[in-house]
This record gives structure tokens, sequence and C-alpha cells, in this order.
DNA sequence: ATATCATATGAACATATACTCATTTGTTCT
DNA sequence: AGAACAAATGAGTATATGTTCATATGATAT
């Protein structure tokens, strides 16, 4: 359960009830901060969305992501290579066509889970 | 089980084996994908999302959230407002000073889930 | 009413982001 | 080798985002 400030912040504000301190201590470090703040930005995007979704239904390559999507392949192209980066993203080269998949088992989890919560608000 | 694409998209990738249309059915709503995308949005700023990972621990007021992240008044401000519009942290106004908390129980399962995963990598 | 303090807000600015267009890379086929 | 095709990449551009600065709002106290 969470604390409720024991009132009066007032006073004056700068000397609280509140031991920031021990606050700060509890906190993330700098470093995993980032690097959240850096995997949900991944997930912030429509297009990527998209993507993830799709590649949670199965494997596909950049042309049919492409005409799945209606966008360019361009464009497509970029957002895998981002997804890829973030290590989301799988590739599997087969002659000249590249196949993507999912590379990170908890991005189904996360997707799961939000989207049930987006679905009862 | 995640399908693999029974080979050859070549030929010509424009007709492959895969069934596009069905794939499409599964997909979310386009709506559904955009309030994914702006949930996880709310989540991809260190600022926010070290807010909440205070917020998580206790209910603080904009003084002391402004001090603890080493940030002026007004960015904490304009970021609480954010989080506030996406529902995500809701106000108690005592006197002069409002004090902010978690309004989504949703996010500390996220945060925890995330935590995990982020740091076996 | 005036002063003071906590917070909110608007404008401005610098940076980041996602797309398009043009071109390149890498592969297969003839 | 050269043509054809899938995908990747770089540059350019329009828009979005996060912070700062200055100022406004709202509440308390004198």
């Amino acid at each position: 359960m969470i604390q409720q400030a024991t009132e009066e912040c007032d006073a004056t504000c700068g000397g609280t009830e509140v031991d920031l301190d021990q606050i700060k201590q509890q906190m993330p470090e700098e470093t995993l901060v980032r690097d959240m703040a850096e995997w949900f930005k991944a997930l912030s995007d429509p297009t990527r969305v998209k993507l993830l979704c799709a590649m949670r239904q199965q494997e596909l390559c950049v042309h049919d992501l492409s005409e799945l999507l209606g966008m360019g392949q361009s464009a497509v192209s970029h957002q895998l290579r981002y997804l890829r980066n973030m290590r989301m993203v799988k590739r599997r080269k087969v002659g000249k066509t590249v196949f993507y998949s999912l590379d990170d088992s908890h991005i189904d989890d996360i997707f799961d889970a939000t989207l049930q919560h987006l679905k009862h608000k």
C-alpha cells in the first residue's frame, strides 16, 4: 500500500515530513530508468505497435509487413531496424527476402496485459 | 507458438503463401493500436518514469518531486499534467500544496515486469 | 487588501522522430 | 557478366516533444 504524506508539506514546503533521501535510495539507477524509458519508447509508435502485433501472429517478410500496414517499404524497413537494435525482433534471411519475427517473449505478456488494461477503461 | 512462413516469399514476393487478410483480421483496431502507443509514450521519458517510480513509493507534492528529481518546478508540473491527462496519476489538494499519487494500479505491474525484464538481459 | 508561497500555464526554442525520396547492397536468374 | 528484385540506408524535411523563462492562478497569512 502506498503511503500518504503526513500532511503539511506546508509551513515551509522545503522542510517536509517526507524523507526524500530514503525515497531517493529506493529509486532505480539512472541508467535503469533510461533503459526503461527507451524500452517503452520503442512501443510508443503506432507503426511499431502494428509491426509487433503482426509478428505476434507469425513471422513475416518486409514486403508483406509493408503491404499489411499499407506503408512504404522504406518506412517499414527503418522501423524494423529500430526494433532490431532494441532486440525486440530478429531476422531470418532466405534468398532475397528477409523474415522478421519477435525476439523478446516479454512483449507478448506486456501487450496482452496492456490490451486488457485499455479495453476495460 | 508462432508460425513460420511456409518458405518462398520468393518467386514473386507479391504472391506469398502467407494469408495477409487473415492476419489483418486478427490485428487490433486502429484506435486501439493508437491508444496502446499513446499509453507507452507516456512511459517513454526518463522524467516521467522517475516521477512514477517516486509516486510508486508514496504520495508526494510537486515541490518534493521537483527536488527529488533535481529539476525545475515548471518542468515537473508540465509532466505531471501530462500524466494526469493520461489518468496515470491523481491530485489531492491541501491548502497551497498539491499531492500527486498513482491513479493506475496497472503501472505497478508493468513497472515490476519491465524492471525484471531489463535486469536479466 | 497585500504579500507570500505552491502550483499551473503559455510561449519560445532546441532537439528528436518518422516519413519520403533516391540510391545502394545483396541475392537470384538468365 | 548483366538484369531484376527484396531489403537497407542516407539525406532531407515536417512535425512532435521536453525544457526554460516569464507570468498567471489560487490559497494562506499578516
